[in-house]
DNA sequence: CTGTTAGCGCTTTCAC
DNA sequence: GTGAAAGCGCTAACAG
């Protein structure tokens, strides 16, 4: 299983090219690593040597002496959903641009998955790490506080967070949903949504709005994917019309599922968005040119993944960050709202 | 900029870990490691002690002993595409299976990225590379030779890898795309696609299938952007009808743009599949029953992602595995034509 | 089943 | 501007 030969056992170390270079490894390293301290002529002397000998730095050998890794661990529930790829795209790009690389992990919506992951990562002396949303398990946190790590939650807003969060309120959008709905006309909207915890935030979000506005109570139809795609919108719609056939709107938990009902809706005649709205959640940026009948809540993942790596490096640098940073949303498509923005 | 304090300095270690379980570290090591090694009685002293001390190991002492650092550095083009999301994510709970963490890189499509992000990622001694197609830097192959590790290229099927290759061939693909359109009768298809290598390479397989059929060279819309998004889909449809207003089929490089040309087809009024057909790529495989009237030219990116680290799962673990593995593809929809498939 | 010795490749600290 | 000594935390190799 693990017979492993070692492999390019004699591979040009530090000290190899010092002797190539003529001068001592700590010189070599420095001409490397802080060339201002290093005389011109020997720093060229050594670039040659790197050049003729084809060395590779070992920062496995670095980290264990510095305690600098410029590894950062981040962990997202999937990498499929767009929401998530654009905020991992702007965070692994952010990082990179400061010299920090990121190993990640798929949680798979799972905290029990999240801790082991995190159990692994840390055994690599991680410079920070980066978690998506804020449910932890109880070890999570305790390997979190012993390792003495700048952390950085994003996705969800909250108050009081590990360390440092970005994210926005998932019951704010819930709520914001319901009254763009209602400013639009609509009586009866219902909610179509995934079986996700943030998900159903946000319909807590919207069935409490109704509550304040004197609406009766939503009606509401979980799927079990953790993600529908657009081609669920006919099962999703079928069922909402069986199940709350009053209903005059709906709220999808994705803007994917927003389109494949709108699709459907259209299929069946029915007029839009006069007899019947469809409201999705995410950050197609898009969607309402192809789709003019939609609306949606949208969220900025990029922003949120930009703004997480910022807090991060500020932290990792010895810096301060912002503990908390809630990056609202937006309602656009007919009438838009804005959400809060704030940080502290 | 760099003034971080010794973060955690006094962590336990294992020679801590192995006074407070009385015996020495090679056998706290063991416990940890090759429990089968150790007497039962000893692994529970050192578990007990691991707990009591919230010992967590370093692996960069470790790897630095052991030359194994069960990493594996991954890149790809782009997050955000699902085509490479499924692959992705497929490769790293693979990998992830066997104990080995991912590093990811993007490349934004530039080989020049991949070199650089490779020159960083070699200093970490992963176990494993992988690279997302065959387009690489000289520097990019002469590092990856010094470094004998382990690599495997995904997505594009080529005869002669660095090492070993999962993929399918994007002009086989893109002549099954002219001769599937062909088979359903239309007598001028044209392709709209994105700017990138492999949409360029599809494009030119079609093209060669459509002069071996003896039908007339197709027109060629090409979008600047790489990854055109439905939205694109209403632009798209009128720069092909007015540059190419005798195309009754096109081919479009992603199945998201697919979508959005058949939906502004249909407001058009377009009678479809009759008057007007649509072919896409990629694995959406729910969008056929949203749209009937799509077909698409699909791929199965989490194939590519979990043969591809089965491969290198078996170097990894010192065995052999087949150098070159050509997936295949699948034309589905209306008629369905199976893309070929072979190892060796 | 357990321990001793040595050293992985690098950077810190202190000296010149 | 450069170097010598020491050690980061762990595991390979060998011995018992």
């Amino acid at each position: 299983m693990t017979l492993r030969t070692l492999r390019n056992a004699n591979a040009p170390t530090l000290k190899d090219l010092a002797r190539i270079a003529g001068v001592s490894p700590i010189t070599a390293s420095r001409a490397l690593h802080r060339p201002e301290l290093v005389a011109e002529a020997t720093r060229l002397r050594v670039a040659q040597a790197v050049e003729q000998s084809g060395y590779v730095p070992n920062s496995l050998a670095g980290g264990l002496t510095s305690r600098q890794t410029r590894l950062v661990a981040a962990i997202v529930p999937s990498v499929g959903h767009s929401l998530f790829s654009d905020m991992l795209d702007a965070l692994i790009h952010t990082l990179a641009a400061q010299r920090y690389e990121t190993t990640l992990g798929i949680s798979s919506y799972d905290p029990e998955h999240e801790e082991t992951w995190l159990a692994a990562m840390l055994s690599r002396r991680p410079d920070g790490i980066v978690l998506t949303g804020t449910e932890h398990t109880a070890r999570t946190r305790r390997l979190l506080v012993n390792a003495d790590v700048p952390v950085v939650e994003l996705w969800d807003y909250q108050p009081h967070p590990l360390d440092m969060v970005v994210g926005f309120s998932q019951e704010d959008a819930g709520r914001a949903a319901f009254r763009h709905l209602a400013a639009c006309g609509y009586r009866r909207p219902a909610i179509l949504r995934a079986d996700d915890s943030r998900a159903a935030r946000r319909a807590l979000g919207f069935t409490r709005a109704a509550a304040e506005a004197g609406a009766p109570v939503p009606a509401q139809i979980v799927f079990s994917e953790a993600i529908p795609q657009s081609g669920r919108g006919r099962d999703a719609l079928n069922a909402l019309r069986a199940q709350a056939p009053e209903a005059d709107a709906v709220f999808c938990s994705s803007d994917a599922l927003a389109q494949g009902v709108l699709s459907h809706a259209h299929a069946l005649g029915l007029r839009m968005p006069e007899e019947f709205g469809v409201l999705g959640f995410g950050d197609q940026a898009l969607a309402l040119d192809a789709w003019p009948a939609l609306s949606t809540v949208r969220v900025d993942g990029a922003a949120i993944g930009r703004l997480g790596a910022e807090a991060l490096i500020a932290r990792m640098a010895g810096g301060v960050a912002a503990a908390a940073q809630d990056v609202g949303f937006e309602v656009v498509g007919r009438g838009s709202t804005r959400g809060h923005q704030a940080a502290r």
